[in-house]
DNA sequence: AATATTATAGAAAACGTTTTCTATAATAAG
DNA sequence: CTTATTATAGAAAACGTTTTCTATAATATT
């Protein structure tokens, strides 16, 4: 059914080589032959078949990206910016629920094994460092995204989590509050600790002690915002006049949890939260947030990625770790304690 | 670097024939040696290349998925669904955005051409449909996903997208209320479309004449949501008391727009959604809304390409057309009229 | 006991490329 | 004018499988 190169060879009435050769754009071929042939290949509408390429070469020009189980539109923006930079270079992008390249051997042996792909991208939890370093070991190229690569000899991109929870706690006490509610995320994802750590950092530079009752714990989801501050709210009241939520999606839910309690937002509490999703500058109020560029880091991924492989994944090179910097968003969700 | 068929049949003291047999559980193998073989294979983490076996039977084993410019949580819950029984059966996903498979020939050709691909889901507009007939006409098994087949010979899953929009009118016309605006999405969207057309019937039925001003022209995002209800309150004044937004994030966008203007909801205008998107619950009021399956579209596109990619592309095979229900999920936004 | 059948296994071809190696023709150098 | 060099092109091997075809051993049938 489809084209192959025989069919070219044999129309332009040169050896499969040649037009290999043309197709490939390397020497050998004198201009003459090269014009024929290429639109012999024009007119036939060839293309090498992957399959039998990447056989020969070793490379299948597709690479994966394996993300958590639940996409949300935080993995969207990701995939996006991998597409744009892998896509003008020839290649695809694979993509693997987290669960099934991690957690059950069988789908990392068909990601990698199978040479399906010629790298990947690892959106994971830290949980998973002795995969992942067994993964380098074995000379397959990886970058990790939004994680910290602890001590494994990986190229790594993430945003500032630290520097964003830090803003966001520091601009919350710059308005005037000292009692900041903080909503932690999945506390095992390196992304929700490095927020609050953040948080805990600004309190302690202003020499604020860090109360334990006000730090809730949350999963990053909408319902665990609202849930989490729903019940602080029935066992300690109002003793507090902001939120640093450590995404928007937390802040969202606790938003509806104040706005229950007939509490009016920002007047009596203020809130932060973290990612600056599409959603944030049409809730009500619109969400004071810190921006991550997640597209960015996506590009950037696939960059460090893409070079790793053309350049012959010299292992052991020295790993290459990117930050990239947030940006504090303010609207309406927060404003200063003495204008209360 | 990788483990060969060769140097498993090596160390089995068997033939390359035998090892492949073992490996893709056919028979002509005694059991005793099939034991054999399977102890050394799992001794070397040997898995057959998939471009060597792809070459010979033709098969990639992956499918691919093309999906709009923007990725939203919407196309997540639809990979999601894909991934879930691709993955099972043994098939990879690949994913392409739409402007690289459709606008640009040469993706388009990666894709098919190349064979990466054994088969594709397609999230395309309506405006595709050249392109989408000459690849069928060149036998790749095609299922479109979210629009109307039109005359195309192709599978084709969608959701009651009339159903719903007719739903979603004739519920708030029940509640009361008989100058309701809408929000339409991309026009040229079959979706879009198709939920306006419930709407316009839902009104018919009632012997409610269209009201032309009432029809506000949005592109599904949230911005335009916002930009048209105020534009209409601008011009008009409140002069309606409901709104059907043809997706959540309009609608969102609308009660930003309300709110602003300090007209509250659901006490002065009821609000209807469609999508159900995970956010619903959490804004303020809860948003009342049609809620479409994504993760089940996806789940049903994917099998039905399988079936067709297993089943060996009979061509001409009588297209099949699966339409998922949709339902109502009743929330705050939306109250009788009379209880104004 | 001879023959037909079946179970088990391997040899070799084939899939569509890339690449190395070789051969010829054209040009440059002496 | 011969010889060295370079440009152009093809033949053939190789990549790692699957599959067809053939061969032998084991068993069943007469």
């Amino acid at each position: 059914m489809n084209v192959t190169i025989k069919e070219v060879a044999k129309k332009a009435n040169v050896s499969i080589t040649t037009v290999s050769r043309v197709f490939n754009g390397n020497d050998g071929v004198s201009p003459k032959t090269r014009k024929r042939v290429l639109k012999v290949i024009e007119e036939l509408g060839y293309s090498p078949s992957a399959m039998a390429s990447g056989l020969k070469t070793n490379l299948s020009k597709c690479i994966g990206i394996a993300v958590p189980d639940a996409l949300g539109d935080f993995y969207g923006e990701i995939i996006d910016g991998i597409e744009s930079v892998t896509a003008e270079k020839g290649y695809n992008v694979i993509i693997s629920l987290n669960h099934r390249i991690i957690k059950e051997e069988l789908a990392g042996v068909n990601f990698f094994k199978a040479k399906k792909v010629d790298g990947a991208i690892l959106v994971t939890t830290s949980g998973d460092d002795d995969y992942i370093h067994s993964l380098i070991e074995g000379g397959y190229n990886i970058v990790l995204l939004d994680r910290d690569p602890h001590s494994l000899n990986v190229d790594t991109v993430k945003i500032d989590n630290f520097g964003g929870g830090y803003m966001a706690t520091e601009y919350l006490l710059n308005l005037g509050h000292s009692s900041i509610l903080v909503i932690q995320g999945i506390p095992f994802i390196d992304s929700s600790k490095e927020r609050f750590n953040g948080y805990k950092r600004a309190l302690k530079n202003k020499g604020i002690k860090i109360k334990s009752q006000f730090v809730l714990n949350g999963n990053f989801t909408v319902d665990s915002g609202y849930l989490s501050v729903k019940k602080y709210l029935d066992n300690y009241g109002l003793d507090f006049s902001a939120i640093f939520a450590t995404n928007d999606q937390m802040a969202i839910g606790a938003i509806k949890a104040l706005n229950d309690k007939g509490i009016s937002i920002p007047e009596q509490v203020s809130i932060v939260g973290f990612d600056d999703s599409y959603i944030s500058p049409y809730i009500i109020p619109p969400l004071t947030t810190i921006k991550q560029r997640r597209e960015e880091m996506g590009k950037i991924a696939a960059e460090l990625l893409l070079d790793r492989i053309i350049s012959g994944h010299k292992k052991g090179r020295t790993p290459r770790q990117v930050i990239i910097p947030v940006e504090l968003i303010k609207r309406e969700s927060a404003i200063s304690l003495s204008s209360k």
